[in-house]
DNA sequence: AGCATTGTTTCACA
DNA sequence: TTGTGAAACAATGC
């Protein structure tokens, strides 16, 4: 269940149990996980390579190793690293870690949207939502007339924002998801990216869950949380929105032609 | 049965 | 150029 918080604690399983240890053999038999490699490609490459780090930029995770290559990691939609675990059924774990100490990581991925591949690129990625400056989050967001949710889960402007982090940073900021970026204020600008670290943050602490974030939460009851209101549900940015009507005002796109998507409530 | 989906990429089109 | 919507990807859950 990945979006940055999850991504970052999957970092820190790696962490624990990756780094400093020695890839003793790499389950990488999953065509479509491990593509464009073909099976037994990352395990050829990896034997024998220690684990030196475990990074994280938005949701992409990667291995550095002394062998001079990186183990590219994304968790899809549905993955988790699983350590030391019995083997799932119905072959759920599309790709393995074996060190020579015994210890084994698994990618454990139902939907199989997960990736594990070699050198994966991350050069289109934008700045790490947890750590982007006021300066750059103010340019990467407020710079674009898309609506500002969109620009939030635009990987390139900004990494690490999922749908359900987009509407809870939103509605912690009360900013129209539907409101292009370039209607907002400097003040409102950096309100949200407030409101985008406490929600990333809150999701870090170790009893939340995934979705356990206030608005999360509140998406399948209807009502927000604050003010009681039914919430108002759209598709903004491709994916399925709601927001507080009666909190979240920003400002509302001018709709020019563009005859909004509204489905309901 | 049908529909929706916490992610990413690609493509057609305005 | 910029932005949008849909489709594809694969599989599960309601």
């Amino acid at each position: 269940m990945p979006e940055l918080p999850e991504a970052e604690r999957a970092r820190q399983v790696l962490d624990r149990a990756a780094v400093g240890r020695t890839i003793a053999r790499v389950d990488d038999h999953d065509p479509f996980v491990c593509r464009p490699h073909g099976a037994g490609e990352i395990d050829a490459v990896l034997r024998g390579a220690t684990v030196t780090a475990a990074r994280r930029r938005g949701k992409h995770l990667w291995l550095e190793t002394d062998a001079g290559v990186d183990l590219s990691l994304h968790l899809g939609m549905s993955g988790s690293f699983r350590v030391d675990e019995p083997e799932a059924p119905r072959g759920w774990d599309r790709f393995a870690l074996e060190f020579e100490d015994g210890t084994r990581v698994a990618l454990r991925d139902k939907r199989r949207l997960g990736r594990a591949l070699l050198d994966g690129a991350r050069g289109r990625l934008g700045p790490d939502a947890a750590a982007v400056t006021r300066d750059a989050f103010r340019t990467r967001v407020g710079g674009s007339r898309a609506a500002v949710k969109a620009r939030l889960l635009d990987q390139s402007a900004l990494a690490g924002v999922g749908n359900l982090l987009a509407d809870e940073a939103l509605w912690r900021a009360r900013i129209d998801p539907r409101a292009p970026g370039t209607s907002l204020d400097v003040e409102s600008l950096d309100r949200l990216r407030v409101a985008l670290r406490a929600s990333i943050r809150a999701a870090l602490l170790p009893n939340a869950g995934s979705g356990a974030g206030t608005f999360a939460r509140a998406r399948r009851k209807g009502y927000c949380p604050r003010c009681g209101s039914p919430l108002s549900r759209a598709t903004v940015g491709g994916r399925t929105t709601y927001w507080c009507p009666s909190e979240q005002l920003g400002a509302p796109a001018p709709a020019k032609g563009e005859a909004a998507a509204y489905r309901g409530t």
